[in-house]
DNA sequence: TATTGTTATACTCTATAACTATA
DNA sequence: TATAGTTATAGAGTATAACAATA
C-alpha cells in the first residue's frame, strides 16, 4: 500500500481524483435541484437540439428506448418537459421543454460558464492552452484506443 | 445550438469530454471481466488496505452498511473475496481477496500503469508537467468550492 | 446502550423481449 | 413489414428504517 510508483502512473492517479472531484460537483449541483446526471442528460440534448422524438434521444444519450421512457415519465412528472403530438407521425411523440425547463437550462447554461471561469480564470493563457494540449493528447490517445 | 463559447468554457468542455470517453474506456475494460464500479472499487480498497470488516468499507466507499453487504454479496458470488470471521468481534466479518480476487487485482495494477503509459508515454516532460499542474490546479478550485 | 451486519422496502438507471398502435 | 413507444421483467447501485446478535 502506497507503493511508490513511476510519474506516468501518478499523473493518472492525479487525473483521475479530479474525474471523481468534478463528478461529486455536478452531481451534487444537480442534486439540489432534484435532478441526475442521466435527467439532466436529457435536458441538455433537448435545450440544444430543440423538441425531440423518443427514438431520436435514444440514439443521442446511447440508452435503450425504453430507459427514454422512464426518464421521460420523471422530468415530465418534475414539470421540466411534457410529451407533444408529433405533428405528422402519430406514432411518435415530441420532447418538449417546459417553461420551466427552459429557465432551468437557461440558468445551468449560465452556471456551465461560471465552473469554467472558477476553474480556468486564474490561468495564464500559456497555462490554459499547455492544460488544453493535455486533455487533447490524452483524449486522442483514448480514442486510439477504443478505434 | 452551437452557440460559440469563450475559451475557458470551450476548455471546460473539452475536460467533460475526456471524463467521458475516460470512464466508459475504464468501465468498458472492468466490464469485460464481468466487474463494475462499485465492486472494483471496494476491491481496490481491500486490495490497498488488506482485510477490512464491511462497516470500514462503507466508511472508506462512502456509501451505506446495506451497500456494501450487496457489493459484498456480488463478489462473493463471482470468488472474488471472501467474508472470514473476525478473530475478536464476533458481530463482525472480515472482507478477504481470494487467490482469484488477489490475481486480478495485481494484473489491474499493472493494467493502470499501462494505460499511464499510453496516454502520457508520449508528452515530454515539460507537457506533462504543465499537463499536471493544471490537473491540480482544477482540482484545488474545485475543493475550494466544496470547503 | 452502542455497534455490526442483515432483512425489508423503495427509487433510479440500465437492459431485453413482447406487445400495441401506427406507418 | 417496419417503426415508436409501452408494458413486463430483471439486475445493479443507492438509500433509510427496523431488527438480531454481539460488544
Amino acid at each position: 500500500m502506497n507503493v511508490p510508483q513511476d510519474h506516468l502512473t501518478d499523473a493518472l492517479d492525479r487525473l483521475l481524483a479530479l474525474v471523481v472531484i468534478l463528478g461529486e460537483d455536478m452531481s451534487g449541483a444537480l442534486e439540489a435541484q432534484g435532478l441526475t446526471t442521466a435527467r439532466t442528460h436529457l435536458l441538455w440534448v433537448v435545450h440544444h437540439g430543440g423538441p425531440s422524438t423518443q427514438r431520436a434521444l435514444a440514439d443521442a444519450l446511447a440508452v435503450s428506448p425504453r430507459n427514454i421512457t422512464g426518464l421521460v415519465d420523471g422530468l415530465v412528472a418534475s414539470g421540466h418537459v411534457s410529451r407533444e403530438p408529433h405533428p405528422v407521425d402519430r406514432r411518435a411523440t415530441l420532447v418538449t421543454l417546459t417553461d420551466d425547463g427552459r429557465r432551468l437550462m437557461t440558468s445551468m447554461v449560465e452556471e456551465h460558464r461560471q465552473l469554467a471561469h472558477r476553474l480556468f480564470g486564474e490561468l495564464t493563457p500559456r497555462r490554459l492552452e499547455a492544460f488544453v494540449a493535455g486533455v487533447e493528447h490524452v483524449t486522442a490517445r483514448l480514442q486510439e484506443g477504443i478505434a
